[in-house]
RNA sequence: GGCGGGGUAGCUCAGCUGGUCAGAGCGUGGGAUUCAUAACCCCAAGGUCGGGAGUUCAAGUCUCCCCCCCGCUACCA
């Protein structure tokens, strides 16, 4: 039998549940769901990652043990789950992985002594033990480039983590790190020889270009001293397994690779049985998937996954990504009580093109719900039922129109046989098909709703209210009504795995028998809907939202809540809702130079608050003596290797030791004529590597025409080295 | 700076390899109808297809230049 593993990333545990966990997972059920109707055994994937120092902050903020804590996020998770019949219970998914259970620990130490046994592509070990110091951000669980923080508030002050706005802590310690260095060229091979392999495209050609810019290698431990809420490295019990390697692991530690528990819980064979397996995403968290998870399969000697698939993000209607502090995000509970499950369900699949990013606000979904559910399908379901009731007493008329009556049916504007109906019926179940296939979900709704409308229009075309005034013409009527009830059949089918429950309510209502998840679409025919059999109870699938209600209810709690909030906890911690929890990046590595602490950052790395483009705006006095402008003489200089913009030069600034200094000018000056010039140099600023070099300072150049072209300050008249300028 | 994706009706977007491609859905306005959840059906916007130039018998659809938005990335220090 045909197989389909699909996962949704394990979300982090740390915090309650949002749009971006019931998104994906929901992506996910529906493809589990598609596929088993289509034949595949199926096995799905969702569940949480539970380690860290977020988790342990969190659950020290709030009071718990860091298992309690993450015990109490997952029954939400769960709950939420429940509500939304994505859980094993409602035929969701098949596993809620832990990163906790003790068969992942046993799973992920195996896969690193695998992974430390082997040697990388280009003959080197895999895992090497090294050092590294920098600072991180402990919500984000990661350590931040000198380009990834904002600098410090005041002197001497650690910098500040942009997407939390906290301070960093200055980490440093001994760590392992995986050499994903040597992984670039079979990485590119990859996506070469397996162009599906990262989706959509858009995406799979940022990977490209993020590994052809080279890779660095990935810290994968923490010291257990500093991070202890984690899984101990194997034979290392000073170490702990960084997050990201730990949580990557799940999708197939829980198929039992790598653990005689877990095997024994579900059988030898469901590793080789499932995987590889497709991983659902969202885009930030793409690079851990398309290029750190594979690299770790092949250290490993492991099967990559069949396709790694990013999906968009939900933003406000100014296109801001939802998030809690911004109070734009939409609050699941409210969803919850406002609109039907299958509602949303439906509104995500279709609402969103898949792989770009969607507005939504709850207007939006309430408009979806009401025009295409309430108004369109489940509209379309309770006419054709109310007439079969009506004038047929609730038993399925026959489907065709006998010899005598043909002419009769074609003056009322009727076909004789159904083929043309059929047909189309054929095309949109294949096109519906085509486009699941390809992520293109939107599309494969879109085509079933064009299906609905044609069918409308096919009633109210024949006017069946009027054929039930003639006698002569009840067969016409009976074919009619046959053909709208007949649709619907297909439709419960197709649009099963998008809405379970409401599907199965059409089955019911339509008086058959079984279960529209057990029929597969692709095998459906005309005329499945058998003639003389009773019609269930028509009731409202769909019942229409009264949106000037709903909208204030839902503002008044939305009004609620901020004041609640506002009472009784202090600001949130978290302002970025992330679509998934392992939200942070993989830290970058330690440089060529080893161990370089980090500096401050410095003044100018960010461009907040700039004034615009053209406008004067005034500093202070005080401002500007904070930037150190000195006099200084080239010593030496010379091209960068493999650069084609920088120089490195020596500049003698009058201190015991000359200064490093590169600058990127290297397209417009020979290095050669440079030496004995004087600079002008900015002596203050924080020191950066560039191609591995340490700048140590800054050399002031006018940048002239649109290109940009340096053309270097310098003085006319003699001045000693070091001179300040102010 | 580089790479990628976009800029098409009020809104959300379709429009592949150039010639009914100037469209759909929603919203709005009008009409018709009553089987249905005031639902369904019909008609209506005259939108410079971001701007400009070019190729062609023919260009949202190809080429070049420019502007704007978004994403990724960088040797912008």
């Amino acid at each position: 039998m045909k197989t389909f593993y699909v996962t949704t990333p394990i979300y982090y545990a740390n915090s309650l549940p949002h749009m971006g966990h019931l998104y994906t997972t929901v992506v996910g059920d529906f493809l589990k769901r598609y596929k088993r109707q289509r034949g595949y055994e199926t096995y799905f994937l969702t569940g949480t990652d539970e380690h860290g120092t977020n988790i342990e902050r969190a659950s020290a903020r709030a009071g718990r043990t860091p298992r309690a804590h993450v015990d109490y996020v997952v029954g939400e998770l769960k709950k939420m789950f429940g509500a939304y019949a994505l859980d094993s219970e409602h035929g969701g998914y098949d596993i809620f992985m832990r990163t906790t259970e003790p068969f992942h620990y046993e799973g992920a130490s195996e896969f690193w002594r695998r992974a430390a046994a082997r040697t990388t592509p280009k003959g080197r070990e895999n895992i090497y033990k090294g050092f590294y110091e920098g600072w991180f951000c402990a919500p984000c669980a990661t350590f931040k480039t000198e380009a990834e923080m904002i600098p410090a508030a005041e002197e001497g002050g650690p910098p500040l983590c942009p997407i939390h706005e906290r301070p960093l802590d200055k980490v440093s310690e001994e760590s392992y790190f995986f050499r994903l260095s040597d992984y670039d060229e079979v990485l590119l091979e990859l996506y070469e020889a397996r162009p599906d392999f990262v989706r959509p495209e858009a995406r799979r050609n940022e990977v490209i270009s993020l590994v052809r810019g080279g890779l660095e290698d990935v810290s994968i431990s923490r010291l257990k001293s500093s991070v202890s809420w984690a899984i101990p490295v194997p034979d290392d019990p000073q170490h702990t397994v960084y997050i990201w390697f730990d949580a990557l692991l799940n999708y197939i530690t829980a198929l039992g690779w790598g653990s005689a528990e877990r095997r024994a819980q579900v059988g030898e064979d469901l590793f080789e049985k499932f995987w590889p397996g497709v991983h659902l995403l969202g885009k930030d968290i793409l690079r851990q998937h398309a290029v750190l998870w594979p690299a770790m399969l092949l250290a490993a000697g492991v099967e990559l996954p069949r396709a790694v698939v990013a999906h968009g993000l939900w933003l406000d209607q100014t296109g801001r990504k939802g998030s809690k502090t911004l109070g734009n995000a939409l609050e699941l509970p409210t969803l919850l009580r406002h609109f039907q499950v299958d509602a949303v369900r439906y509104f995500l699949l279709r609402e969103m093109s898949f792989g770009q990013d969607c507005k939504v606000d709850y207007e939006v979904i309430l408009e979806r719900s009401n025009s295409d559910l309430a108004s369109g399908f489940g509209n379309l379901v309770s006419r054709t039922l109310t007439m079969i009731h009506k004038y047929f007493d609730g038993v399925v008329p026959l489907p065709d129109i006998n010899e005598g009556r043909r002419l009769l049916a074609k003056r009322a504007g009727v076909d004789s046989d159904a083929q043309e109906l059929s047909t189309s019926l054929e095309l949109m179940r294949d096109q519906f098909l085509l486009h699941v296939d390809d992520y293109a979900f939107h599309r494969a709704l879109e085509a079933a709703w064009g299906m609905i409308a044609r069918v409308d229009k096919f009633i109210s075309d024949a006017k069946p209210w009027e054929l039930a005034r003639d006698e002569e013409q009840r067969e016409t009527l009976g074919a009619v009504l046959y053909r709208s009830a007949e649709t619907l059949r297909w439709l419960a089918v197709l649009l099963y795995p998008v809405m379970p429950e409401s599907a199965r309510a059409v089955w019911k209502q339509l008086g058959l028998e079984g279960d529209p998840q057990d029929f597969d679409p692709a095998r459906l025919s005309w005329g499945g809907l058998r003639a003389g059999e009773r019609v269930g109870e028509v009731a409202p699938l769909f019942p229409r939202i009264d949106k000037a209600k709903t909208m204030s209810e839902i503002e008044k709690e939305i009004a609620q809540r901020k004041e609640a909030e506002a009472q009784t906890s202090p600001p949130p911690s978290t302002t970025q809702e992330g679509a998934h929890a392992t939200q942070a990046a993989v830290p970058g590595a330690p440089t060529a130079a080893g161990t370089q602490p980090a500096q401050p950052p410095q003044t100018g790395a960010t461009e907040a608050g700039a004034p615009p483009e053209g406008v004067a705006t005034y500093i202070s006095i005080e401002d500007f003596v904070k930037v150190e402008l000195r006099a200084g003489q080239v010593l030496t200089a010379e091209r960068v290797p493999k650069s084609d913009k920088l120089l490195r030069f020596t500049v003698d600034v009058g201190e015991p030791e000359p200064r490093q200094i590169l600058a990127g000018i290297a397209e417009h000056y020979e290095p050669e004529k440079l030496v004995g010039r004087k600079l002008v140099i900015v002596a203050n600023l924080k020191p950066r590597k560039l191609r591995g070099f340490e700048s140590q300072g800054m050399v002031l150049a006018a940048s002239v025409g649109e290109e940009g072209r340096p053309v270097l300050a310098t003085f006319t008249e003699d001045v000693p080295n070091g001179a300040r300028l102010k």
